[in-house]
DNA sequence: ACTTATTGGTTGAAGATTCAACAAGCTTGG
DNA sequence: CCAAGCTTGTTGAATCTTCAACCAATAAGT
């Protein structure tokens, strides 16, 4: 029941590894979108799922899924995007409680800005230092973790 | 100059599976650690980082370095945790600036257990979902992130 | 149809983090 | 010696996130 099972020494060091690279990574990436374009990094994958989606528009619900945030967090920094100008909200119309959120076309343009100097900063410090088969691998590992925190719920 | 060098398919799989997990898995530990124990992720890691210093005893600059956290995040969570009776805080012998915050029992004690349910949950959706062989070549990609950030100071 | 439960989304307050400004102690150069 | 310039750490305000409570609309059970 309550054996510790503690890690040894080499998960150890991946596992720390692992916890202090993604900290200053997503520090690094954060001032560096926030200094160039104003934006913190949630208000930058919503912007970015929207402008995948078909008509630049998606439900709060589906936005937040894809965007791994609570609906909550989702309500307030889409607020903020509009009142940016770069996120519009409107009612969904089959289902009277949906709220739609749509890219605007502002949010559309000042998206690629953002987008060329954020994709040139993880190239800069992710993509570019990691060999390439250890750069798979790292895919795989997060997609398992992915299933896995999924299954949580 | 403006070549925007955009990420290949392969590689945007992987960078999006571990923002994806990323995210989602500091999302859980986070919520695991809160409702078992109160801690939040960061004051767990100061906890962890002056448990492993000689005499539990770190100076705020050391401490925050180890931690990856800014001096000014550090004083305030610091201050919480020595409300709660965890850490408590010193002058520095030989520099008069100089603040040691230091371990308490209580603090040890109260670490210990919380450990324990830590590491389980990190091995739950961590460690024991990803390829031996993956999860070194996750140690080595973040090794190689940490070296480039650093660079950037 | 009517009551109840569930889902979608928002809100405001509480909690945590960042940012800029600051005080106090060390250090260096003249 | 001392004045200007770093370094250390803290503070308060602004910003962002979480949490719990809430309303409105749909779905389900009887």
């Amino acid at each position: 029941m309550s054996e510790p099972r503690w890690l040894d020494a080499s998960q150890q060091r991946d596992w720390r590894a692992y916890i202090e690279g993604s900290v200053r990574l997503a520090d690094l990436l954060d001032r560096d979108l926030k200094a160039k374009h104003g934006l913190t990094t949630a208000e930058y994958e919503i912007l970015v799922r929207l402008s995948e989606a078909p008509d630049r528009r998606l439900r709060m619900a589906e936005l937040a899924e894809y965007a791994s945030q609570s609906r909550s967090r989702l309500s307030h920094t889409v607020a903020r995007l509009e009142c940016k100008g770069l996120v519009s909200r409107g009612t969904c119309g089959d289902d009277k409680r949906g709220v739609n959120a749509e890219l605007t076309e502002k949010g559309f343009a000042f998206l690629e800005r953002a987008a060329r100097d954020h994709v040139a900063t993880v190239r800069e410090y992710f993509i570019d230092v990691i060999d390439p088969e250890d750069l798979k691998a790292v895919g795989r590992a997060f997609s398992a973790v992915v299933e896995q925190v999924g299954k949580a719920r």
